[in-house]
This record gives C-alpha cells, sequence and structure tokens, in this order.
DNA sequence: CTGAAAGCGCTTACAG
DNA sequence: CTGAAAGCGCTTACAG
C-alpha cells in the first residue's frame, strides 16, 4: 500500500459540491461561528465530507498565505536538564492548545552556538521565541529588540524583559529560614555562573535574610562554581581550603549539592550530623537519594506554560506582563535540628 | 524599528537582474554544480546580492511546492528522561546538518498519547518519524506501516524493524560478567516493564552470561516494576520480602538502582559490603553519588545521530540497514571484589 | 449565505 | 546559460 494522496480543500470542496472558499471559512471557524459562513445543512455537509476523507490543512500552504506558521522556537541551555525539559514541556502543551508547535535547542550557553540556534528558528520561520538562556547582559537580546522579534524569556531574567520567572529571591530566603530555624549559625553557598540570573537572585534572597535573622555572609563563605555536580566538589574543596568547615552548605543547584554530599563524605565529614545541606530545583532524584535531599522546587511546568501564553499574547497584541511563580521549600534529610 | 519585510526571490531577482528561477536554481545548488545554472559572474552576483539583502528562502513556500518538509517528527517516552533528550539532540544535531529541524513530543508511554501525538506530527506534514518508544506488540507501528509512513525506530525494538539500537544483550552480558569476576554468586534483577525492549533484553543477556558462567538466575531473584527511583525501592522490598537477600542487585535504570540504594541503607544493608548494586545508563549522577554508581554506558548521542541519518536514506531510498551500537561497563564504588 | 479571483514565495519542467 | 509560465494548497478581500 502506498502513502494515500493527501485530500485538499479542493477535494473536500468538489465532494460536498461548494466552493473551496467556503470550505475553508466553515473549517476555520468555532462551532459558535460556523453559522455565519453558511447555512446549517452545508455547515454539516462539509464537516462530515472533510471528516470521511480525512482532510486535514496543510500548515504550509497556510502559512504561506497568512504569513504566520503557528510555530515557536524554545532555546534551552541544555534540554538534559530535568528542569529545562520540564519548562519546554510546559511551553509545547500550552501551544498544542492552540495550534501551535514548538522547536526546541540547545545553546550550551554558548555565544556563537545562541546565536547559530536562534537564526536557524527564524530561518524556519517561527512567529517568535522563548528563550530559557538569558544573560543579565545580553548582546543577543538587544539585536532581537533592534530587529523587533517577538520573543519572551522564562526562568533567567535579563534587565526588566518580559518573561515567566520564579521568585529566586524568595527561594533563596526559604533556605536561609530553614536553616536558621534548624540552628545553623555559620552556612556556606556554592553559587552557580554569575550570568545566570537564578543563581545570583538565590543568593542575594539567601543573603538577606541571613542579615535579617543577625547572620552575617561573608565573601569567604560563597564560592562561584558552575551547575553540575563537579561544581559542588569544587565548590566543597574550595571552602575547606579556606578555613574551619562552614555548619551548612547551600548549592544553587541540586546536582552541585550532590557532587558536595560526594565531597563532603570522602573528607569524613557526616550529613547532616557534622553538616547540613540544601540544593535547589528538587529534581526527580533528590527525594531517591541514599539521603533525600533537602531542596527548594519551582512550577516549572507551570513557568513553561506561563511563557508560552505570554509569547501567544504577545504574538496577537494582548496585554502580556511578566509573571513570577512562587518557589517552595522541600525538607529532607540534608537538614535537621541541631 | 519594525520588523524588515523579509527579501524574497523576487527581490533578489530584480535587484541582480536576473529572472527569479535563475536565482532558485544558483542558491540551491552546491557550489560544484552552479556552474551549471548561470556564468560565472552571474553566480558571483546572485549570491552577492541574496547576502547583502539578507535573503532567506521561505521554507513554507519551498514545502508547500515540493511536498518536502525537511521536518522530522521524533516521539520519546519521557523527554526529561537524560537517554532520551540526549537521543534527542543527537536526531536534532544530525538532522541540522542536512537542513532538516526536528519536532520532539513525550507520549508517556501511554497509547492514546502516543497515538494522538503522532497524528499532530503528521498534520504538521513531517517528512519522516523517529519512535523511541516502541513497544514489543505495537499497533501504531502497524498503522504506520499501511499508511506507508516513513518511519525509524531507536532505542528500544519492535520486531525486526529498521532502527538504531544498543546491544542490550551484551549490556546485560556485561553485568553479569563484571559481578561474577567479583565473586558474588546470587544476584537478583530489578527490571523494567515487560513492553520495552531494552529492559527485556538486558534481562535475557545477563541471564545467559550468568549460565554460561555455571549460575542460574531464578524467577524468584527477578521483580519487574518501571524505570525510576520508586520501582527501585519496591523492587528491593519484594525482592527482601520473598526470603534471604541476594548478594547483588542489577536494575536495569540508574533512577532505580539509585532508588535501590536508598531502601537497601533503610534496611542496614551496606552497599557495597553487604550487597553490589549496578544500574544502567549512566544518568550524569551516577558518577557523583556519595557512592558512586556502577552501570553500563551506550553512546546514545550516537543513536540518536544514527537513527536521524537511518530515516533521511529511507527518506531518499537509500538503503538504511538497523545499526547496533556496543555499551561498555562502567565499574565504580557500588561493586568491589568479596 | 456563497462564489470567483488573486496571490502568498517558491520550484521545475518546458522552451529557446 | 537564462527566462516565462504553471502550480503547490491555502485565505481573504471583493462581489453579489
Amino acid at each position: 500500500m502506498t502513502r494515500q494522496q493527501a485530500p485538499t480543500l479542493r477535494t473536500v470542496a468538489a465532494t460536498a459540491g461548494v466552493d473551496v472558499s467556503t470550505v475553508s471559512r466553515v473549517l476555520n471557524s468555532g462551532p459558535g461561528d460556523r453559522a455565519r459562513w453558511a447555512g446549517p445543512e452545508t455547515v454539516e455537509r462539509i464537516l462530515r465530507t472533510a471528516e470521511e476523507l480525512g482532510y486535514r490543512r496543510n500548515p504550509h500552504a497556510a502559512s504561506l498565505r497568512t504569513a504566520r506558521s503557528q510555530l515557536v522556537g524554545v532555546v534551552v541551555p541544555r534540554l538534559q536538564d530535568f528542569v529545562l525539559a520540564t519548562i519546554f514541556e510546559g511551553i509545547d502543551q500550552a501551544g498544542a492548545e492552540l495550534g501551535y508547535a514548538a522547536f526546541v535547542t540547545n545553546s550550551l550557553d554558548d555565544d556563537a552556538q545562541r546565536q547559530a540556534r536562534v537564526e536557524q528558528l527564524l530561518s524556519r520561520r517561527v512567529d517568535g521565541l522563548v528563550l530559557c538562556d538569558a544573560r543579565t547582559d545580553d548582546p543577543l537580546l538587544q539585536m532581537l529588540d533592534e530587529r523587533a522579534v517577538p520573543y519572551v524569556l522564562a526562568l533567567r531574567r535579563s534587565g526588566d524583559r518580559v518573561g515567566a520567572y520564579a521568585d529566586e529571591v524568595h527561594g533563596g530566603r526559604l533556605v536561609a529560614e530553614h536553616l536558621m530555624q534548624l540552628g545553623y549559625r555559620d552556612p556556606a553557598v556554592i553559587a552557580g555562573p554569575e550570568y545566570a540570573s537564578t543563581a545570583n537572585d538565590r543568593v542575594d534572597g539567601f543573603r538577606a535574610a541571613l542579615r535579617a535573622g543577625g547572620l552575617n555572609l561573608s565573601d569567604d563563605r560563597v564560592v562561584r562554581t558552575g551547575f553540575d555536580a563537579d561544581a559542588g566538589r569544587t565548590g566543597v574543596a574550595e571552602l575547606l581550603a579556606r578555613g574551619p568547615a562552614p555548619d551548612a552548605v547551600f548549592a544553587t543547584n541540586d546536582f552541585a549539592a550532590i557532587g558536595a554530599l560526594g565531597a563532603l563524605r570522602e573528607r569524613g565529614l557526616h550529613v547532616p550530623d557534622d553538616i547540613g545541606v540544601v540544593g535547589y530545583n528538587d529534581t526527580p532524584l533528590a527525594d531517591s537519594l541514599p539521603i533525600p535531599l533537602s531542596t527548594v522546587r519551582s512550577p516549572v511546568l507551570d513557568i513553561g506554560r506561563a511563557a508560552f501564553t505570554l509569547l501567544e499574547h504577545h504574538l496577537t497584541n494582548k496585554p502580556h506582563p511578566t509573571v513570577t511563580f512562587t518557589p517552595t521549600l522541600i525538607p529532607r534529610a540534608t537538614t535537621r535540628p541541631r
């Protein structure tokens, strides 16, 4: 059996005995206003014929005509990262509900790669972009602004650009309050890279809450590394090299926290008895580790959904103000009362 | 500043003083055979003009005309799974090199969802599909066969359909040989769901190698659960409920292995002293766990790349036989000589 | 309420 | 080597 010749609007029109324009109008109207375009029995006949023939509109023809592709492009640092994969899923879900399809692509937080990926997406004629890899200072965004390309941000902020975010400052604050409440007095931070607003905001919130609680986070209690397990190991090594061990470590990412856990173990420091550890993101594994990890969870699926909605509002000239979601602290076994 | 009016072939043709057909032919030829379509200085002029005007072909117009979209659809069980995200990345990379773009979507291993996702992809007029969620018995694939939709499989097999796979039987064998070599004599298996060929093949290879080594894997040493950490916990509970503890556990997935690690710990069984544990996939975290996990690694990026190549060969009527990649054992701290 | 026509931006036989 | 023409499958003013 060979691939069936896909029926076109013309086929449907001929079979139903009406003009293609009528079929087009009926098929593109909601159940509510179909009556505006054809008599009830004509509508019924068209619908039935399209159904029987298995008609599907050719999106390329429609795009060509309307100059709208119903396609969006999503740029993430790494799709292998659970948080980003989930944000994409949210975008994809919300998009599908409105007839949009989404392309995703990895930027690897690399300038050249980001640039190339965005150009490819634009070549594919996406209607707009969701960028999940914004930098605090970001020339790419300026370029998009100049070219008037519709886009929104997600997760990572840049200036006061519109996007769907988690309240990372609040997240950092939750961690500090949790630690203070348990009696920790000398915490340290292993933070992600400077170009990510998320890492910065978490540290800021953490520091502010500590101060409000009468504690000071000195510079030698903060180390900036990356987002992976290796960063956690390096971070612990660095902190311990600087002097006496802190009584808790806040890693701004679960992977870094897990790396830290390993490094602490090698040095004979017991968690949570000798030292507390808190991560960020609530990675699926956090719950299932031999010592379940205390961490912070943000509603990342919702962030993805909201980002798409923002973009769609942008594309249809509706208001689309920034939205911010609130994270929650998930206390588990790597912290406990002292 | 408003979005620039995108230059079309017509603009380029007018500016260069030639016909659109000439521009089209020149732009669509490789550097080698451009000379077939225009004189050298004409070619040069066209290329320069297109460059200066920032011309990009409208892919929707091209698709409409050629009935080829240069789009492929990828269906994965879950993009949140590192292995699947990496396979997608391979497909996307290899596709981009040949001018293809890829859509990904989650099937969640759910029949209705898979069906719906595939239909959406087909509505978008993808040229073909890469399916990473095939089942041992799979009605969806039969449907695609009947409709003559071009597709290839990746990772999970179904019958003898063409795809890019890892030699999972070999992977299972590697685990068994590793354990026997270290002196383990009574291993158990926590296996993924029956509908996934990967889980079945790993168990088959494991069992065969054990037998070759004079060991027998009895039925009560095998428990079938799922692919996540919870499955690992449940698996351990089930195994221990059946009688004396095994001296090793092979979980066919790292997440399950990590869940197992947690459950063993709660029961006071020390890894690797009391019991060895081996996972599968070499998840990023495996290396960084407090007790680094022994596991098996398959070249999943290559599997993704190969899957795309297979599909592209299919689409262009070139031979495209199944390809199989060989996994490697990564011994770490959850197993050791007894 | 329905139809006829134009045109979106390409590619590709067909001529010359 | 280059051009003129047709047509892919839609949508949308414009008529009536």
